[in-house]
DNA sequence: GGGATGGGTGGATGATTGTCAAACCATTCA
DNA sequence: TGAATGGTTTGACAATCATCCACCCATCCC
């Protein structure tokens, strides 16, 4: 899973910098479903599902029983996964859903995918 | 994760039975993915897309270096997430594609799925 | 500067998982 | 009856994973 770099002159800069994240190109299908194959990761998901950049308090989903730490470690299993982006600014990291890249690499699949976990159990 | 049953008396009457699987309704979408985000599996699910039956033999699917009992293994947790279907028929066991079953309960999401796992990596 | 804040890192731990091997079981066939 | 066939089960083992905890790091603000 080859992930691109990122510049270490962000910190420097203070500029908005992206956390490192697959090419689009690059997404593998085996490993978004493993990445979505989570309760946890799934419930982030349909929280992203509003196309609007998240910070990482998971607060009002359902996870505030996941300490800081566990919660931190499943976004960056999505982001790594290719599913989600996140951009950093001061201390805050807003994440947000990769909608563009996955209809590409996947046409329908993120439309099927947001629809069956929108389902009632 | 339940299971139907199934009689123990197909061994007995010695006529076609079901291997257990969730109901049609009890098919859990973090239970799927889980069982799609492995590349085995995904192989198989795409050996399935023909809809027709297959036995549990993988020869040709490029997963002869395989043992049986992994393959084996496999099947059963296609099966268990409500993937596939078993029916049993002597010493043979017939597998496929819940095609129906996966529609309805998650409407695109099958097809999306083998539209994507048919791409070139 | 110094505390508070948002969030990640690294280690530890118990649970799950993928794989193989060997034994097993029912069925079919000679 | 005995051997071959198709497939499962059980056990073992290494690898991965989800989780927590304690600590760290940079940024923001008083």
């Amino acid at each position: 899973m080859s992930v691109t770099s990122v510049t270490s002159a962000a910190s420097v800069m203070g500029g908005d910098e992206r956390l490192p994240q697959p090419a689009a190109a690059d997404i593998d299908l085996v490993t978004v479903l493993h990445a979505l194959g989570d309760p946890v990761r799934l419930t982030l998901l349909l929280s992203y599902a509003d196309d609007a950049e998240h910070s990482c308090d998971p607060r009002g989903l359902g996870l505030e029983h996941l300490h800081k730490s566990t919660v931190s470690h499943h976004m960056r299993v999505l982001r790594e996964a290719g599913v989600t982006t996140t951009r950093v600014a001061g201390r805050n990291r807003f994440v947000r859903l990769r909608r563009a890249d996955l209809d590409t690499r996947f046409p329908g699949l993120l439309d099927a995918l947001l629809a069956a976990a929108a389902t009632p159990a």
